[in-house]
DNA sequence: CGTTTATATAACAATCTGTTTATATAACTG
DNA sequence: CAGTTATATAAACAGATTGTTATATAAACG
């Protein structure tokens, strides 16, 4: 049972969407993901609780430090749930209906 | 340039995935999207707003009605930046990397 | 053992979000 | 024109988020 909304909320933050980017590379620990940031430890460390919750990275525990590594139950979720969208758009793009309504802006009384 | 933070934070909320779920099957105007949920038509308009500025859909003005349709660009920019994820799942399977950690869950001593 | 290193947690201020109610605008209707 | 319908905007507010500093935990180092 994913849930979409805190994946979809964790990946709303440029941080952490820059610390999956990095993590798109390969597994990385706590230190390693903040290093790049202007931003302290504890923050870093949220934002990683946040993805995790949100089920988009998974952390092991290695003697002191915390390899992360991206989750793939998460990631599916949120794909799959966009899959929706992008296939409606490819439907309404084959069918007429955008064409339909640019030809005619104007016109359109009521129906009901 | 698509607001990727915009986009995904617009779809961090049900009742505006759930828009987009009925606007997947057509064009909608605010009224027949507000019918089904249990809130204000305020309520409504500022999702449909939050959507739009995201990008994710588009109205056009038709007399007293603002029918809304799926924006093509915005949902493109999200799903491109997830490709990266999900290239990035589809190549860390077919490396060992997992396997490999799966396989000395204990061990790993320091190497620095 | 005491120190250092890697990370987590708590407490707090500032900001953001999702509602609501009340009201405005603007187009149809008769 | 007066009334109704479709939608937007504003003000107010509760609750969640994000950052900070200070502190805790816990393993590794010497």
């Amino acid at each position: 049972m994913p849930n979409l909304d805190a994946a979809f909320s964790a990946l709303s933050d440029p941080t952490r969407r820059a610390i999956l980017a990095r993590l798109a590379l390969g597994e990385a620990t706590v230190m390693e993901l903040a290093e790049p940031f202007a931003m302290t430890q504890p923050a870093i460390s949220r934002h990683l609780k946040v993805l995790e919750g949100a089920g988009l990275i998974t952390r092991r525990v290695e003697g002191t430090r915390h390899p992360c590594r991206l989750a793939k139950s998460g990631i599916d979720a949120v794909d799959q749930w966009l899959a929706m969208l992008r296939k409606a758009l490819a439907r309404n793009y084959d069918r007429l209906d955008q064409v339909l309504a640019e030809m005619k802006p104007k016109k359109g009384k009521k129906v009901r």
